[in-house]
DNA sequence: CTGAAAGCGCTAACAA
DNA sequence: TTGTTAGCGCTTTCAG
């Protein structure tokens, strides 16, 4: 016979009773942040009894009482892209710092799975929301910045801006990333891009473009294919498609490291070798990508700085901190390896 | 002046009023799980209200009356490491189908953040624990058998048995391996572990030892070193010293892939090549191994089903399932890939 | 500085 | 079938 339900732990009423007090006084003697309200030899006496019996505030009880849940959601588009591991950490790290638990919640890059997401979270009453799935328009998340919990956005970003984003550099990446490579000599370069409808996508075309313009000489042209998401099968796809379509491509910009994971095989795929026929950079830094062969040239981003700095915004918005919209923007760094070197001497074009 | 309580979002008393009724009928009218309590006229009339007014129970008030929080701890030794994505995953997806949330800890490896993670995560009154940090003797751990919420262990298990425990038959795919790298002719194997103090390295090194004895003929002796965590670094540490005390060895099994990544540093390092001078099997399958080079050989666990098995247990046992401490073992498969390969002519000692 | 009283929103017993 | 009542455990006025 199994006892379904928890055993009742020790309530205040208990600890008040044990110290000889109020019920009230206890719970006053217990929170640590009115310091003073009870007097020293009284709290110390409701401490001793709350320690000896083991007591742990109800958590429902009191954010009946409170509104508040101690409840922060994370919202991330598939755990199983490295680059999301550290950047999770960093979120879930400092939120539990500050006594915020974390509600995990994959949406599986899905944006109706986004939408629902949001919503258990809400019904949940998380007091703030993480959210690394945003597109650049979505009403579900849009809509947080009307009305519902405090949210911060991670790497992806709303058109609007209506709601604080933490990102990296990505621009300032993709720049170095064009240079490294016109200084290889490449003079054709191609970029090949996940989902349209995410910020990091424009903001790395159009770094890629304005970068490759901005060389002087301006002699580096740049062929720039829209993907429809950030995985491996993806750039395979898109890769295949450039390689055919144009051989003077010396050179590929991939969105992400998923993309550029799918560029290699692609490449094998066409008895084209890395470097030696086609360059490739990747985005991210994600783990691992430094022990591929050959070993991923990358624009580095902060991961994990991303999740620490998320976390700390929506800490600050919730502490109730000045309502500005912050655009955060960490600094990228382009980790050059093997992927990249110079063009091959003849066109590739046989 | 930022508002910043919540604004409250409708009661069952507004939706009982906008119905015309009482609010416990209300209350029943919106409870799925109670068909046939309240007339259908009336019920529907309850629906409509509550949905014109968007109406959404509150989980504290609703916690605090049922004892039930909705909620189930994810506790987990370290995000980056990629094995754990799909297990996560897994275990979401699961519970959130089942309408729990998943509250997400990550211990960073050490056990003291376990028993905090634990207690934390018990303090807010989680209904269910999935465990993927358990060592073989862990007082946090082993509590729970006795007292707290209902807990399911995941991968790694006590040594008590006293949990249940969904993990993958190491056993059975660390003896092919060793099959596997006996028939290629290798009579010298290493076996570099994980810490002592987790099920899984037992596991692993006693299906090592007795798989090779238990080969026609006998003529495979197996060295095995203990490391003392389940990393690159520990990995690289391990092979290094292996390789210059143990010559003689042509093939390593390493504990898991992350150790077998440290073992290909230290073979590099030693400038030896796998598979060519010594050959290399990991253990998990974790996600980009495949792409490594060489692609690693290594014994494939069932991630996500892990997950979701684990997930499937606690919910059975939520719902009140027989009390029976399963041992669940799902099937492991070797998968051969670059990494291994018949030993060199000679013996490597120069 | 401490006690009394009330009530957060919900649902489970009990009554009608 | 529906309404009445009560109370989950906590904190927060308000009095004293």
């Amino acid at each position: 016979m199994a006892k379904n339900a928890a055993a009742r732990g020790p309530t205040i009423r208990d600890v008040a009773a044990l110290a000889g007090v109020h019920p009230s006084t206890a719970s006053r003697a217990l929170d640590a942040s009115l310091p003073g309200r009870v007097a020293e030899p009284t709290a110390s006496r409701v401490r001793a009894a709350a320690h000896a019996l083991g007591y742990v505030p109800d958590p429902a009880a009191r954010s009946l009482r409170t509104r508040r849940s101690g409840l922060v959601g994370v919202v991330i588009p598939d755990l199983t892209n490295p680059v999301l591991a550290p950047i999770v950490q960093g979120v879930e790290e400092t939120l539990r710092a500050a006594g915020f638990g974390c509600l995990l919640a994959d949406t599986d890059n899905d944006p109706a799975r986004e939408a629902s997401a949001i919503d258990e979270l809400e019904a949940r009453r998380c007091e703030g929301l993480v959210i690394a799935t945003a597109r650049r328009r979505s009403a579900a998340v849009e809509r947080l910045a009307k009305r519902g919990p405090a949210a911060v956005l991670v790497t992806r970003g709303l058109d609007t801006g209506a709601l604080p984003l933490v990102a990296a550099d990505d621009a300032q990446g993709v720049a170095a990333a064009v240079r490294h490579l016109a200084a290889l000599g490449h003079r054709h370069l191609a970029h090949l891009t996940g989902p349209r409808d995410l910020s990091t996508t424009v903001r790395r075309a159009r770094a890629v473009r304005e970068s490759a313009k901005a060389l002087e000489p301006p002699d580096v042209d740049v062929v720039v294919h829209h993907g429809s998401g950030f995985t491996i099968a993806d750039g395979r796809r898109l890769a295949r498609a450039l390689l055919s379509a144009h051989p003077e491509v010396t050179a590929i910009v991939a969105g992400n490291d998923m993309i550029a994971l799918g560029c290699l095989d692609a490449m094998a795929g066409a008895g084209l070798r890395c470097p030696e026929d086609v360059s490739l950079v990747g985005h991210n830094d994600m783990p691992f990508v430094d022990r591929l062969e050959p070993a991923l040239t990358t624009v580095a981003i902060p991961q994990r700085a991303l999740g620490v700095r998320a976390a700390e915004v929506l800490l600050g918005r919730l502490a109730g901190e000045a309502v500005a919209t912050e655009q955060l923007v960490l600094p990228t760094q382009l980790v050059v390896r093997g992927s990249t070197a110079p063009p091959p001497p003849a066109a590739r074009r046989s």
